[in-house]
RNA sequence: GGGGGCGUAGCUCAAUGGUUAGAGUCCCAGAUUGUCGAUCUGGUUGUUGCGGGUUCGAAUCCCGUCGCUCCCGCCA
């Protein structure tokens, strides 16, 4: 059917005046971000939020925002819209059309990309306007607003440039480590994000079968079978930037319900291939983002068990200096009671050295003296080498040869400080960790500027579970064990260690990482010794348990997490900070209301009846 | 599940158990020609989280409770 008259007529007057205005988006032919004086004389539109207004009466100049950056449009009386802009409310979104004028040389603004240009607006429109804002926008995070509020408007809290610019920089770091991997020879997999629950680990998050009653899916707590099997399948290299669900309880670097892993396994590979691949990926993303000096290839690699001595955690920030010292030699004859006790029945001592501390005032010590006995230790000698020779309240019960020993195993000399530890040795590790973390925080000692990064290796393989005394896996129990079978059958559990290792930068664990054990026999030896029949194996991870019998590959991997290394990196205390759409600490997105109550309908199709906790009792009845 | 901190105007915070709970900011009105967190003048805004108690009198002290946050537990 042929157009009718009318109709052509009409297209043509529309195209006539799209011709003109052709060069002339209707909402923008620059960004805020991009006029410069060579643009000077130029007609152009931009489009934003009212960041800022400056209004002087006869003369009114907008700060105009968007992702891309700010440029000053001046607004002058003449106008016929200089009374409503003189009325826009700040964030209400405009196009503004007009003439890039160069500024004054007075009046650039050298703290502005655009600062040495302005707009004077010819035209002006209102494209979404806007109410009072519940935030405070251009002031500084402590500024924002309570966390509640930002959380619950979080798309206006992700206006304000230092959220923005994590949001961007975490894309960036995604983007980064994508071209990385697969530069390393890697391919990206998807794995189910409907799978089934896995017995270990973290509590679950379980979605109901609306076709199978009374079955339920969970949500991955890691790709970790999937990324096991697709080795077994044949693909070599496997990475995802992986969503990750645990239903656990939230700290300021863990975020609750869900975060992201570079989720990373190799096939035919050492753990010194594992590290290769991850070094340079971890330096090359680190140095990419930041100006702060990183750590080079080869990390530092540090036995589990030296880490616990010497640092007295599993994840050291190496920025600290204070390395603590096992000194249970210096004082196996010791005349001091209380150690020589503790250590009769199996403890040990250990020395946390501090230099050139030793002209703090007595308070300093009381205080630490008190905040050890409040994280259990049962006291905290000292030793001060002051100009007057060594005082503290150990000072009497050292012989000169305890003295020198000591001397030569702390490194310490005038000015020096050393606080001991004596307890059981996991509670002196935890102890003398957590004052060597204290003193270092307290007294400003950790080096600034710098992310140190080390590998903490020969994890155990097993432990004893404090409960029930049994004992269980002491982390992944995919790995596989050092010496492998023989180890296992021949070997103290206990001593067994396992080819598990972390990555920790400043004191942050950034992922865990096996060589993974691929034999069956193996698996369910391990299994048994940690309480399981072959039968618990062969029902609960039914899919490694076949495949491990048709031809499974060496392999192994680990799974940095993203969230962790953006929040390094744009040097953010708190987790939500790198977060676009983060829950609060107690899972909840109060934005969008979820956890929510659902229809009885909704539930009756998937079978489900709530069963609701008692309500607490009303107070004051 | 347990412990600490916080809770006063939309927001940030102040207020010795004692006058009508204040200031900055936001918001509203006015002034203002070169600002860039513009400035100046004036104004509105309160269930002091909620519920009890002590007291002549409570934002303040006590008890309980709720919310947020940090930590412990938990996180193969």
């Amino acid at each position: 059917m042929p157009l009718s008259l009318p109709f052509v007529r009409a297209f043509r007057i529309v195209r006539d005046l799209l011709d003109k205005e052709v060069i002339m988006h209707i909402y923008r032919t620059h960004t805020c971000g991009a006029l410069r004086k060579e643009q000077a004389g130029l007609e152009v539109r931009l489009s934003g939020w009212v960041f800022r207004k400056r209004d002087h009466g006869q003369l009114l100049f907008i700060d105009l925002r968007d992702h891309y950056g700010l440029t000053q449009i001046v607004v002058y009386p003449e106008s016929p819209f200089f009374e409503d802009c003189q009325k826009l409310r700040l964030e209400t979104v405009i196009t503004v059309t007009g003439q890039v004028k160069m500024r004054e040389p007075e009046t650039v603004n050298p703290g502005l990309p655009t600062g040495e240009i302005e707009l004077v607006a010819a035209t002006f429109s209102v494209q979404g306007s806007c109410e009072p804002l519940p935030l405070y926008l251009s002031g500084t995070e402590e500024e924002a607003g309570p966390e509640e509020t930002r959380l619950k408007y979080r798309y206006l809290d992700l206006r304000r440039d230092t959220l923005h610019r994590n949001i961007l920089l975490r894309s960036s770091v995604i983007a980064s480590l994508r071209r990385r991997m697969i530069g390393h020879g890697f391919n990206e997999f998807q794995t189910p994000i409907l799978t089934s629950s896995s017995p270990e680990g973290a509590r679950d998050y379980l979605v109901p079968s609306r076709v199978h009653p009374g079955k339920f899916y969970a949500l991955p707590q890691a790709p970790q079978q999937f990324k096991q099997l697709l080795m077994i399948a044949g693909f070599d290299r496997y990475f995802q930037i992986a969503p990750c669900f645990r239903d656990e309880d939230a700290r300021a670097d863990r975020s609750p319900g869900e975060f992201y892993q570079l989720d990373i396994e190799m096939s035919f590979v050492t753990q010194e291939d594992v590290f290769a691949v991850v070094e340079d990926v971890i330096h090359g993303v680190f140095t990419e983002f930041s100006r702060q000096a990183a750590d080079k290839p080869p990390f530092r690699r540090i036995a589990y068990q030296d880490a616990m001595l010497h640092y007295g955690s599993d994840k050291p920030d190496l920025r600290n200096p204070i390395l603590i010292q096992d000194v249970g030699d210096v004082f196996k004859d010791t005349g001091f009671k209380v150690f020589r006790s503790v250590m009769e029945k199996g403890g040990v001592v250990r020395a946390i050295p501090v230099k050139g501390i030793a002209g703090q005032p007595r308070s300093f010590f009381d205080k630490l003296v008190e905040h050890a006995q409040s994280i259990g230790a049962g006291g905290l000698a000292y030793l001060v080498w002051g100009p007057e020779g060594v005082k503290g309240p150990l000072a009497k019960f050292m012989t000169p040869a305890e003295g020198e020993k000591l001397v030569a195993k702390c490194g310490v000399g005038t000015g020096d400080v050393v606080f001991f530890v004596c307890d059981q040795e996991k509670n002196a590790s935890r102890i003398a960790g957590d004052i060597r973390t204290k003193l270092g925080r307290d007294l400003d000692l950790l080096e600034k500027n710098v992310y140190r990064f080390c590998w903490i290796v020969d994890f155990p393989m097993f432990e004893t579970d404090e409960e029930t005394g049994q004992l269980a896996f002491s982390h992944n129990p995919f790995s596989m064990p050092q010496g492998g079978m023989d180890a296992l059958m021949t070997q103290d559990p206990l001593t067994i260690k396992a080819f598990q290792y972390d990555i920790v930068c400043n004191g942050t664990e950034l992922s865990s990482g096996a060589i993974r054990n691929h034999s069956q026999d193996v698996m369910v030896k391990a299994f048994e010794l940690a309480g399981y029949t072959r039968e618990d194996v062969e029902s609960k991870f039914p899919a490694l348990f076949q495949a491990f019998k048709f031809g499974a590959p060496p392999h192994g991997g680990i799974a940095p997490g993203v969230d962790r290394m953006v929040m390094l990196l744009a040097g953010e205390s708190n987790i939500r900070e790198v977060i676009a759409f983060p829950m609060n600490q107690k899972a909840q997105d109060l934005m969008m209301g979820a956890p929510a109550t659902v229809t009885e309908k909704q539930l009756r199709e998937l079978h489900v009846k709530v069963n609701l906790p008692q309500p607490k009792k009303e107070p004051g009845v």
